[in-house]
DNA sequence: CCCATAACTTACCTCGACGTAAGTGACTGA
DNA sequence: TCAGTCACTTACGTCGAGGTAAGTTATGGG
């Protein structure tokens, strides 16, 4: 007899459902990042359309330099798109995108998640490290 | 007539409409990390219940290091349980818990996401630089 | 002449995520 | 006696995300 060899073997490309498991990675590293989810939830509760100092007033805490940043990878990646008007001083507005729109679906399905369970979450933390 | 004063407020703490943002951005960082969803999807793969030495051979590239710590503090988020026999050489298995699973499907909502609109992002990114 | 304003950019620094490599403990089979 | 196995841990080093603060540009208003 031999052992038992419970050695089931992955197909590397398979992990994740998809096609390209990197993608998911990747996604998942920007939505992650510090400040995205809180400038696109902001822009998407100010009506889809916003200037910078309203973003930069509606998500506390953050700095011009990573809204900036922020702003320019989401505007690389079709998120939003950037409108400057030629004033003095300068008016930019920022919109999202129907990518950017479709995102919001799955994204709220993670934030729906987080108000069901969250606290349970806590309560396993708490659990594991008394002890 | 009063210039179009556009300055929304935003009440800091609806943002991501949760009575808690901070724990929305505190689980994307955690599933937004180098490793984590491989790993949860690799175990889901598994059946949902795998060794330590599985999840190593599940996840190409991975050390012992980064696994060891990804899993524990899944561990310590209730997301796994970790089962350890005392044989030699040791034996432990991790299982995923009903709170595990439950991340699941919100997770295969972005999974999905990915496989219908990345190729968009990469569009638009290839346009973004070239110019 | 000088300041305020919006939307940035630049310089500099810190700190933690992550990688690499080696060590550990307890036992088994050769 | 010695190598091999598994599931780790420890030590050490790098690199980039992100924080802070100051500078920039162009113009109208006092």
């Amino acid at each position: 007899m031999g052992k038992p060899t419970r050695t089931k073997q992955l197909d590397p490309a398979a992990v994740c459902r998809s096609s390209d498991p990197m993608a998911v990675r990747e996604l998942l590293t920007k939505v992650g990042d510090k400040w995205t989810i809180f400038i696109v939830l902001s822009l998407d509760l100010l009506g889809g359309r916003a200037r910078f100092s309203e973003l930069e007033r509606a998500v506390p805490g953050i700095s011009q330099r990573m809204l900036s940043s922020t702003l320019k990878t989401l505007e690389r990646d079709g998120m939003v798109t950037r409108e400057l008007f030629p004033e003095v001083p300068p008016r930019v507005e920022y919109e999202m995108t129907d990518l950017g729109r479709s995102l919001l679906r799955p994204t709220q399905g993670l934030v729906d998640w987080v108000k069901e369970n969250w606290q349970q979450v806590r309560d396993a933390q708490s659990r594991y490290d008394e002890r």
